[in-house]
RNA sequence: GGGAGAAUUCCCGAGUGGCCAAAGGGGGCAGACUGUAAAUCUGUUGUCAGUGACUUCGGUGGUUCGAAUCCACCUUCUCCCA
């Protein structure tokens, strides 16, 4: 079986433009591949994170990827799948950004001489002539189709930027520039870049008679066919300061039912034999599932360490034994934060930014939300001493957030 | 360039002088039920305090005892005509 074949059966294959063509290519590992990030926050997001496993699962089988940076195109902002315009980036933020994206890809796949390449589109894309690349790049593009593609179509209500309709052209001429630069005969991407690619491969045509391929990756949707890889609005990262391993954990432990499987295929590096297996287990062990899921992803992307700790602290958590909570989130207070007399619990949890506002907390405690060491809070004037503090108070709000907090 | 319209809280969307911190829905949060799932039901959802104060309806000024609501200018967007 070959990489195409395995592709295929994770579910991840969406779109090729020439299966045939593509599959002999990855099979033999002859694909140059590129797949690009637009640096639009500074860290990746699990979202980014499927992205970066087909890069590994293609370079292990032999291809050779380009990972290209969007520090040209972020200044653009791509429409694809939005409602609304993205909010301009300033210069200096889309070069942290783009800092930020490099360090953590190293993290994950090898680059270096034969391996994997890093690019920024932003060493070509900015120094571009407006008149020349309109004569040498505007020419080959019709108005006419590009208004029928897809990526626009939900714009064309709410309206669309000039600046944002150049997007498409801004990433087709990236593939036509790595086309000729780095030998690059193959794009991936999520499924709704499927235009923006489908420019690529078209203006290589054109320019240079000769066929590039792509081909889209599956978005990873949960049952109801909403985008996973966020909470409450808030995406999922892959920086262990803006999403713990704990919560990375967490998130992927509390997936839907009906989507473990497919999460497993999808991201997981299980091979599909074992998948197989894990396929046909009893309903009944479907909560191992999800734990089998949570911590190879979080090896995956925090290491096997950290994973460890997230898992022993999700079952010291949750399996209701007490256990060892020593890996629970938490926050260290300074012994001057407290008064001698001991703190308001209200006041307690917003140092520990358990909620945003007093209200909020508040509110929780009145609706019986929130336990203290193991009891509930009956009454918005409980105080926790200084003493307490000491030892490590755990705070548990709703059902799923545990909280520690400590005066060293 | 000419004309018409729009901007409301996390999102959608009602509200056309006081009864508006602003209907309804979505989302979020919490409770019940459960399996750290889904579905369902209930409560809740500006901030700080408590029988009240403060901030919020694109921006800046103005009219008024009182403005999301009226007027002027500005900004952004949509539609029609060029």
């Amino acid at each position: 079986m070959g990489i195409y074949e395995e592709l295929q059966a994770r579910g991840l294959i969406a779109q090729v433009t020439n299966e045939p063509e593509i599959r002999e290519m990855v099979n033999s590992g002859k694909a140059i591949f590129y797949i690009g990030f637009d640096c639009t926050a500074d860290s990746l997001t699990a979202g980014h994170f499927m992205a970066l496993t087909l890069m590994k699962r293609l370079q292990m089988a032999g291809n050779r990827p380009v990972a290209l940076i969007g520090g040209g195109t972020t200044m653009i902002g791509d429409p694809s799948g939005r409602t609304d315009m993205r909010k301009m980036l300033s210069k200096e933020d889309i070069d942290h950004n783009a800092e930020c994206f490099k360090r953590q890809m190293e993290r994950f796949i090898e680059f270096g001489e034969g391996k994997a390449q890093m690019v920024n589109n932003a060493d070509w894309l900015l120094n571009l002539n407006y008149v020349d690349m309109l004569r040498e790049v505007g020419a080959c593009f019709s108005v006419n189709n590009m208004l029928r593609a897809e990526c626009y179509k939900q714009r064309m209500e709410k309206g669309l930027s000039f600046l944002e309709f150049n997007y498409m052209i801004m990433q087709s001429y990236d593939f036509y520039y790595l086309y000729q630069h780095y030998g690059c005969n193959m794009q991936f991407g999520g499924d709704d870049q499927w235009s923006n690619m489908l420019g690529g491969t078209e203006l290589i045509r054109r320019k240079l008679g000769k066929d590039a391929h792509a081909m889209t990756i599956t978005l990873l949707t949960d049952s109801q066919g909403k985008k996973m890889g966020k909470t409450a609005g808030n995406a999922v990262w892959l920086d262990p300061n803006k999403t713990s391993p704990f919560e990375f954990y967490q998130y992927w432990r509390n997936v839907g039912d009906a989507d473990v499987m497919k999460c497993i295929r999808m991201l997981t590096f299980l091979s599909l034999e074992q998948i197989e297996e894990m396929d046909k287990w009893d309903d009944s062990r479907i909560n191992e599932k999800k734990d089998v899921l949570a911590y190879e992803l979080t090896a995956l992307v925090h290491g096997t360490e950290e994973a460890d700790k997230a898992r022993d602290a999700s079952r010291a958590l949750f399996s209701g034994n007490g256990g060892d909570d020593s890996n629970m989130p938490t926050t260290e207070l300074a012994e001057g934060d407290i008064p001698a007399d001991g703190i308001n619990i209200i006041d307690l949890m917003m140092m520990c930014g358990l909620a945003p506002s007093k209200g909020e907390i508040r509110r929780l405690i009145q609706q019986g939300g929130v336990l203290v060491d193991g009891e509930k809070v009956n009454g918005i004037d409980l105080t926790v001493s200084l003493d307490a503090l000491k030892a490590g108070v755990k705070i548990r709000k709703g059902k799923k957030v545990y909280h520690k907090a400590i005066v060293k």
